[in-house]
DNA sequence: CATGAATGAGTCTTCATTCAT
DNA sequence: AATGAATGAAGACTCATTCAT
């Protein structure tokens, strides 16, 4: 390892301190009631030294956005894997309802989205992570449909859309209400279910 | 007519002039971004006036999320209207998610959503709204298991979440990739359609 | 009784419930932190018409200010009393440090003065007030020394002035403190009497 | 001089710069009509800076409060030289009604007494000041006491809080009168002689 | 790279007072 | 005399960002 690797190494662990502690902070308080200072505190750096880093702070929620994608690479794989493609889609609302569900999710997913609204720039990195799980759902379905297990799609990527929004906001809702009602996850596998098979 | 209702009737004029100007102001910038000198700009009053209406500016938020339950009352009685439940059923998701597309409708929601995950006293408020939907869709669901237009459910409560859900996100991320696929619409209804029928 | 004085003495009450709202209220949080509108609402009457009754929030402050002269009729009576003036002074000691020690008085005169300090016309009032006693006990003791049972001052004035300090500020002190010390008032009582007997 | 000692001093400096700023104000104009932006102004520096220095403008009003400690430390000292109790009471009495009739001193002590009324955490400050000055002049008193030139007190610290309390409200009563009679002091001083003396 | 003092525009809110009714 | 909506200046305080060290 050479020394500026050894020192990009280095970079890379304050940078990923410094977007743990913002990510800390926006669960807990949302994105607009945490201020830069309170990020650096809680990353254990100075005021200053963040800025060494980040542009800014919307460059830190840009930045997490963006680790969206690494988290969105299990669910692609999973979605590409080969084998009979209802079971692949069972598994996958299993799996990523359940991530779904976790509050840390729902509310940074709320945040970002909230922010998105107003600033394209983070709009633009939601929607390419968005679309790549859309587009492997879909082809999903699409093999699904040729290999007979699910229905005829009009339009699979817009029927992956409607898969994926139902979970996520299934997530949402779970965390809104407050309650964590077991059966309705079974529920909404069946809903998806019925609503793709044959 | 009273003088003192006239009075009050102008009252309730300013007030309701505040919220619209707040709406359009969050619309515009988002909550947070809006000043409350803004609204009452917006508004055409001053800004110690407001306050004579509202609380404050978490205060207007919440009279625009309790608002919408008067949104919500014209679909609460499409659901209990007479009829095939599958024939209202369909109905139901046309109307609603033409609503829930409408940019204004989203935006808002996404503004009071995120406030409303810090916020339990907003939470609350929209929480009601979304329940009476999801007893008179449920109760829907119900109504057509028993006639036989729908597959029977385990809990039909949770499949009514998991519709509205689907809608409304479906709402949301159709303004957020900002295209306007018309055929995404059918190919909701059609997804919901397999999703219940028997 | 005629119509005009019947509506004076009711516009008088009200002046009063004004006052005595404002006093409590003064007493409660302090003059600066008190509003007007508390005010108003204490008295059970509108913002407005307050203002028909004194000119604006100082202007009740000096009116409770110049309020102090009425108070301070009975001391003046004492002091002037026929008998020895040695006894005399004694009863009012007691009688002005009992007045001087409760909360109420302390506090009050604390808020008028701070005021006082900065705008004369209220400084005026109380000073007035103040002169009265001064001058009142100063013949007292004047006549003391005369009938030999005080000692001969050079200035009376000046002593009648350190006797009254002594007492209001007990009062103060006993207020910040917090403490309640009986035998204090023996020690003022004491104190006093050593200063003046021949 | 290290580094960090050097920076210290610098923000010491600062902070002092701003008491002083502050005390400017507060006399010029008293508390409540100081705005921290004209402290702020007074001390040079920018308003936010101020808050990197002083939690607010209540804490500023602390600190100058508990700077009394310092200013009392030279009469503690006075107080517990060796030598004649009687003569060290009265160059005692000399010195601190000097100070006390000094206008800063007073209009600064009614601003932070009116506060005090209200806000514990500034009288208990205060108090604590003025236990001190009790106790070292009740000690003194003592002292003379078993020495013979005072007379027996039953409680000697009761008379040192009257003492003290005179001369204070001496300084108050000057300012508020605006007039300066030089005899009063010695009448004051003759005062507390009498009534002090076996 | 690291620090945190410095900046000043911006935040929400309160206030004494006025005025149409 | 009585009401309370209306006013807008002033209030204390926060904040993202910069910069000298």
């Amino acid at each position: 390892m050479s020394n500026a690797s050894g020192r990009d190494a280095a970079l890379q662990r304050r940078k990923s301190r410094i977007i743990d502690a913002a990510i800390a902070c926006f669960l807990e308080n949302g994105y607009h009631q945490t201020g830069v200072r309170d990020i650096a505190r809680k990353a254990g750096i100075s005021l200053g030294n963040l800025y060494n880093h980040f542009a800014g702070k919307e460059a830190v929620l840009a930045e997490i956005a963006a680790l969206d994608r690494e988290e969105t690479k299990p669910y692609l794989r999973l979605l590409e894997e080969d084998g009979h493609p209802a079971d692949i889609l069972m598994r996958f609302v299993s799996v990523y309802a359940a991530d779904a569900q976790k509050s840390d999710y729902v509310i940074l997913t709320i945040e970002i989205i909230s922010e998105a609204v107003h600033k394209p720039e983070i709009a633009d990195l939601f929607v390419e992570n968005w679309s790549a799980l859309v587009r492997a759902l879909g082809e999903l379905l699409r093999r699904g449909s040729a290999v007979g297990c699910f229905r005829d799609f009009t339009d699979p990527d817009a029927v992956a859309d409607i898969i994926l929004d139902a979970i996520e906001s299934y997530g949402l809702r779970r965390h809104l209400s407050g309650g964590h009602d077991p059966s309705a996850l079974d529920e909404l596998r069946d809903f998806i279910h019925h609503a793709t098979r044959r």
